[in-house]
DNA sequence: TATTGTTATACTCTATAACTATA
DNA sequence: TATAGTTATAGAGTATAACAATA
């Protein structure tokens, strides 16, 4: 690993120089990136703020979970979770059952309703992506998603 | 390109289903690098919020400017550049002079101070990424630069 | 009148800390 | 006593709209 991270893409050994300049690109290019999510924030749905769909997004993805999970999996405080688990549940788009085993815990999980929501957010999505990346090879859309799930994992 | 976007990667023809998973994808993978985003920001120095280090930055990379520009360069209101630049101003890290054909407009230029909060992030940056990413190859951060440049410059 | 910038206000996300309920 | 979750509070980013100054 330390030898690989000592060689260029297209050339010989390089500096530690160069090397810093690479991941200084990588915290560029990701502070860069927010206008890309604003962008996409903006086509939510009015009651549907990013949180709140991230919460749908990783019930569907994962199942129906306790909150402790979820948080996980979210990578924020619990604090912050459960606020947003509040909003989605106040609009009726998940269930929260009491946990059988813990009366401290409650099994969140989606409802129709909330699959509803979700289907109307990946529709958003796709359109306002299809138009964005248009001259996209879907091998090119495939490599930056292997990327950044690799780039999340590493974190 | 549309012909394109209707092939898979390993495979054959596809549905527009698949086609939309994969923007789907996209938009998960992009919410979920917050995570990642929140992890890098916790390391600026205290004095020295995700914000202004976008204005250091910018200003770095593409020389002094009006306001104007950098409001486009970050892909944010101009009320938030402002507050921003207010905020590197007051700690006197980069120099507002008059445009001497427009008394409207300020120039704005990254000063020796400046410079050395961004060398201080830049190592900070490469000090935690360094560590994250022990086991990419340069060739990959490179590929993931590559994208996410591109990414941007699609939207 | 149009443009450049600033500021007031409001909303979302986030974390810390204090608190409640249950194990 | 320890853990799951909630809520109060505060800080940061952002956008809209009203405003000031200059072109």
């Amino acid at each position: 690993m330390v030898a690989l991270s000592n060689k260029m893409g297209g050339g010989p050994v390089t500096t530690q120089t160069a090397q810093s300049t690479r991941y200084e690109e990588l915290a560029r290019q990701l502070t860069g990136i927010g206008a890309v999510k604003r962008d996409l924030a903006r086509i939510l749905p009015a009651d549907c703020p990013p949180g709140a769909a991230a919460v749908l997004t990783v019930l569907d993805r994962h199942g129906e979970m306790r909150l402790s999970r979820l948080t996980e999996l979210m990578a924020v405080d619990m604090s912050v979770s459960s606020r947003h688990v509040t909003h989605v549940a106040e609009r009726g788009w998940i269930d929260r059952e009491t946990d059988p085993g813990d009366a401290r815990c409650r099994i969140l999980r989606l409802n129709p309703a909330g699959r509803a929501v979700l289907a109307e957010l990946g529709s958003r999505y796709t359109v306002a992506l299809e138009r964005a990346l248009a001259d996209w090879s879907p091998e090119d859309v495939d490599a930056l998603n292997t990327l950044l799930a690799r780039l999340r994992s590493s974190f």
